[in-house]
DNA sequence: CCCTCTGTTGGCACCTTGCCAACAGAGGGC
DNA sequence: GCCCTCTGTTGGCAAGGTGCCAACAGAGGG
């Protein structure tokens, strides 16, 4: 045999013992990379385990099933272009705090297009009530945190579900920005920005100040 | 045997010859059935005959794969609920044909709720791009028609664009008053119709004259 | 250097799926 | 009215996917 490299064999990755949360990571990004060009069933869990470069029954092991594995995929894909550095408190006019908010929108979403697309974009049939919790919770959060800014209560329910309304808005906007290109960012921006002011300021006509 | 009837046994369905429309429509029937419940990879085949009655095998026949009857049944459960009695065009201001549209909208979903809203409730991370079109083909198709009933260009790329957006904010205030019941029709209704109106007033100024 | 801990592997058993050959209801020809 | 063909329908086989578990082996402490 030719064999160039006497302790590194051409393909094989030699067994390595990692850490558990990276090794974790490591399935998980996989497992992101091949959800999301591909429907669930059409992904086996032998493709995940090549592509991670590991056992088969390692997934197992750190997630139990194969649809644990997916849960948390999408519990990661929605989580994490997340809200953390959002602004709690700006000061200025209703204008400029509306502005703040979908300026902070679309950079945040911008350079996650791909994977923030695919968990709100992809729809079936399925009535999924896991998938379904993990979403709720996100946009709850999303909501709460844009009331926070713009200075309403955070806590009313009419509010909330008024603003998750407007998140639909804001997700199929993304979409025709991003992923369809039927939209400059510009017009994005404009149509969320008047949407939203146009919200806002019907919240205030209900609830006085906050 | 205690057999009580002799031409018709306890549970087993005696094998019946159907015209192929119509064993068709059952098999979709019943596949709707389960898929609404539960996700794609919970639902075998043999759940989906056992609640058409029939074997296994017929559905490869009648449908290739299982992928294949899940498509029929998403295309259906989107297509069906769909703007076949919506006036193409409707006399008055612009409030008028705005409200008509508001009004024909939150109608014609009330008494399919269940089956429309699996379809837009969010699935997973998936990126079927075979389900991903049947929507965005509903969806074009319900922006067009929206945009012919107000009385704006509907082959205008923008206006298309901007009303599928406006889409999004639609399923999502439909999942809110009717699923999540946070929201009240009239309130549901309320939202709906100002955005609306706040989106065709706008366009109109960009787009003279429909 | 050995021993233990635990990350990791490979294979077995079960389930699901697609396929195909055989079966049988329904209508036409004689 | 009987048989024959057409085709809707069935049951079982083989391949592939998934969960599980016992065995293996790197890494650190005694």
């Amino acid at each position: 045999m030719s064999q160039a490299a006497d302790d590194r064999p051409p393909d094989a990755v030699v067994r390595r013992r990692l850490p558990p949360d990276e090794r974790r990571e490591s399935i998980l990004d996989a497992a992101a990379r091949l959800f999301e060009h591909q429907p669930y069933s059409r992904v086996s869990t032998v493709a995940i385990a090549r592509e991670a470069g590991i056992a088969r029954g390692l997934l197992n092991h750190y997630f139990g099933d194969k649809r644990g594995l997916y849960l948390e995929v999408v519990r990661r894909s929605v989580l994490l272009p997340t809200l953390e550095d959002l602004p709690t408190r700006v000061p200025g006019s209703m204008v400029e705090k509306v502005e703040v908010a979908v300026q902070w929108f679309l950079d945040s979403v911008e350079p996650r297009v791909a994977s923030y697309l695919t968990v709100l974009g992809a729809e079936g049939v399925a009535d999924d009530e896991e998938v379904a919790a993990i979403i709720r919770r996100a946009d709850d959060l999303a909501a709460q945190r844009v009331l926070e800014l713009v200075g309403l209560d955070p806590a009313d329910e009419r509010s909330l579900a008024l603003v998750r309304c407007y998140g639909g808005l804001a997700k199929t906007t993304v979409h025709e920005w991003a992923r369809r290109e039927t939209l400059t960012r510009p017009q994005a921006h404009e149509l969320l920005r008047d949407v939203l002011l146009f919200l806002t300021s019907d919240l205030l006509r209900a609830q006085p100040r906050g």
